[in-house]
DNA sequence: CTAGGGTTAG
């Protein structure tokens, strides 16, 4: 089946490679220029000389020119391509990151010709790239069936692709096996043990090594301090000879991941150079860290400094916005990309519609998604998740069908979207309908995650037997969020059986979780309990938990003002008091009565207790807002707590008193207060 | 005209 020689071999023109224009086409500088000699090349007969065609190909491919998909039709069109045009085009896949394309190539190959000692180095690593390890092994027993097993760059390839894909058993297998090893087997082998944790082995393996170069120095520095082992990348960093930008950039991405702030920053100014990777780590260390201020603020350095982001500088910033859901600034820096040219259409649209979703700005979520034009399953899982946010089930489901019909195959957070949304609108048939279909047709596995917007939509439709059911049954240990949606919904519904086994396991999973107790006692209070109310403040107090204080934030003129629960702090604190005294007139004319339920602990006095209402967080941003936003500009604020009874229906009154549009993003989603009603239609 | 090793983001 497979030929050892190319047949055609014999009847090649009888030209020598120097004769003809080589140097001619390495001046080439454009297509255009490209195709020119190509014609004349063809016109003269030149083309069906092997060399020359496989020069073409990898002219067509060069980043000059980069248009792998004309050199693809140049390929097509060689009569019998050689084994070394292959070889080219292969290369040139990899090369511009379509490994996927190149892996398919080899397989074409296959068919017609023996690969080589070229050949395969280059596939396998295309499989590194794609981290296709089952390529990869088929691969591997294929080169020792054709006699490869023992050429030197053959099995560094695949030292390095094992190293890269986790598989460091069968790096050091091809390792151990290899006769002459060079100083970048060593270097992949150590890189494998690093990335896997195997730290002391990987710096054995670099103090036998004979001799080392920069590289060797750089992966243990990036390995060590990937798994977490920051201090010991240190060491050998400040050991190091030459150290280069690399090396600087992976102990200031280690430091960042580690949350050691100040280190990161010491080096990140001591440093000679940097690039944009010096700048992303930074920024993405920030924002994983939940540090959006700072990584906002390095963002601003970046354009101030004239240094053009890249895609993961937009995204990370983009993220940051989110956290901190500036609407302006996410606004901002999407002009930003349009005046620029990124493109929407990968992780950067879907960056944007969570940005827009996650700013409350729905409608801009949708425009963008609308706007995409080669949707991908990220796009449809981006929007399906933010419309879930915000509380449109019918759109999510609406959407759902229109991706499924787009031939589109839903994926593990899809769900997450969809079942979130379900839960949200209190959807509990569709709810179950939609988890089953993901586990059959779709034969997703749930997660955890899953599992707890499952039993979150059970728990809010009062279904807490089956919901119940579920958590015993399911296969992975249970956790704090599953344990609290259980408790609140026995809150809720009045269950004081059910709420004492959630809150039992709930203490046992993290006795920390401030809402655990919360969320008891309004339990006990409800049933008048009040021995048990007092036993509940009593285990706080014993264990130190303190609730976390109510926070929310407004951004005004591209300022973000954070209002904490009570605070009297803010410059305009006195405006803002005058206007929650009109706001308390106000609410009382139309009849507001404060419902005082689910006031925690410690307040005796009912007055005292409407007065702690008066002053939760929203309000006062509420406040803010109406002082100093435009008219008519809806006020969106941010809050790190859920929305408490009263205030939600305050703020429902507050619309229409005011007439103003009021968007809230509490901990777990948002509320579109509008004319005197919330788009959660009360229920969250 | 062809071969193996490193950093960010998702």
């Amino acid at each position: 089946m497979l030929q050892l020689t190319p047949s055609h071999s014999l009847h090649q023109p009888l030209l020598s490679p120097q004769s003809l224009p080589f140097s001619l086409l390495q001046t080439c500088k454009s297509q255009r220029e490209a195709e020119q000699h190509h014609a004349i090349s063809l016109k003269t007969g030149t083309f069906s000389h092997p060399a020359i065609a496989s020069r073409f190909l990898s002219l067509y491919a060069d980043p000059k020119i980069n248009n792998l998909d004309y050199a693809r039709s140049v390929f097509d069109q060689i009569e019998e391509p050689t084994l070394v045009s292959w070889n080219v085009l292969i290369k040139c896949y990899v090369g511009n990151q379509r490994s996927h394309d190149a892996i398919v190539l080899f397989y074409e190959l296959l068919h017609e010709l023996v690969p080589d000692n070229f050949t395969v180095p280059c596939v396998i690593k295309g499989c590194a790239r794609l981290n296709a390890i089952g390529e990869g092994k088929q691969i591997h027993g294929l080169v020792l069936k054709i006699g490869l097993g023992l050429d030197k760059f053959v099995q560094s390839s695949l030292v390095s692709l094992y190293s890269k894909c986790g598989e460091i058993g069968l790096a050091r297998k091809v390792f151990d096996q290899m006769l002459d090893r060079d100083l970048v087997t060593w270097n992949s082998l150590i890189d494998g043990y690093a990335r896997c944790g195997e730290v002391e082995v990987a710096m054995e393996l670099f103090d036998q090594m004979r001799e080392r170069d920069s590289f060797s120095w750089t992966v243990l520095v990036d390995g060590l301090s990937k798994c977490g082992k920051v201090e010991m990348a240190r060491e050998i960093f400040d050991r190091m000879p030459n150290r280069n930008l690399v090396s600087w950039n992976a102990m200031i991405n280690g430091y960042m991941k580690s949350g050691d702030f100040e280190m990161a920053r010491q080096l990140f100014s001591r440093m000679p150079t940097r690039d944009i990777i010096t700048w992303n780590s930074m920024i993405a260390g920030y924002e994983f860290n939940g540090q959006f201020m700072e990584a906002l603020e390095l963002f601003q350095e970046i354009l101030e400094e004239d240094i053009m982001p890249s895609h993961a500088t937009l995204v990370s910033a983009l993220s940051a916005v989110s956290g901190l859901a500036t609407l302006s600034k996410g606004r901002w820096i999407h002009s930003f990309m349009v005046k620029h040219g990124f493109e929407l259409d990968g992780v950067l649209g879907t960056s944007l519609i969570e940005m827009y979703s996650k700013c409350g700005s729905i409608e801009c979520a949708l425009a963008v998604f609308r706007a995409i034009d080669r949707k991908k399953l990220g796009h449809w899982t981006a929007i399906i998740v933010g419309l879930g946010m915000h509380g449109m089930a019918d759109q999510v489901l609406e959407l759902f069908l229109e991706m499924r019909k787009n031939g589109m195959h839903p994926h593990g957070i899809t769900f997450i979207g969809v079942l979130n949304a379900c839960s949200h609108a209190g959807l509990v048939d569709l709810g179950r309908y939609y988890f089953n279909l993901m586990i059959n047709d779709y034969e997703i596995e749930p997660t955890i995650e899953h599992y707890g917007c499952f039993v979150d939509i059970l728990c809010r439709a009062g279904c807490l037997d089956e919901a119940k059911n579920v958590i015993e049954s399911m296969p992975m240990k249970p956790n704090k969020v599953i344990w609290m949606s259980l408790l609140s919904g026995a809150r809720n519904h009045g269950n004081v059986e059910v709420g004492d086994y959630a809150a039992r396991h709930l203490i046992d999973v993290s006795p920390d979780t401030v809402g655990c107790y919360v969320l008891l006692s309004n339990l006990y209070a409800a049933a008048d309990k009040w021995e048990k109310v007092s036993q509940v403040r009593e285990m706080m107090r014993k264990r130190g938990v303190k609730k976390d204080p109510g926070c929310s934030s407004i951004e005004h003129r591209g300022v973000l003002h954070e209002f904490i629960v009570g605070e009297k702090s803010h410059p305009r604190t006195k405006d803002i008091y005058c206007k929650l005294t009109e706001m308390r007139e106000k609410l009382k004319s139309v009849g507001h009565v404060p419902d005082t339920s689910q006031v925690l602990l410690c307040l005796e006095e009912e007055k005292e207790k409407e007065a702690e209402l008066e002053n939760h967080s929203e309000r006062l941003a509420i406040a803010y807002g109406l002082i100093n936003l435009e008219p008519g500009s809806p006020i969106r604020i941010i809050k790190n707590l859920r929305v408490c009874n009263d205030c939600h229906s305050v703020t429902k009154l507050l619309s229409s008193i005011y007439d103003r549009e009021i968007i809230v993003r509490d901990n777990s989603r948002f509320h579109h207060f509008r004319n005197g009603s919330c788009s959660c239609k009360d229920f969250w």
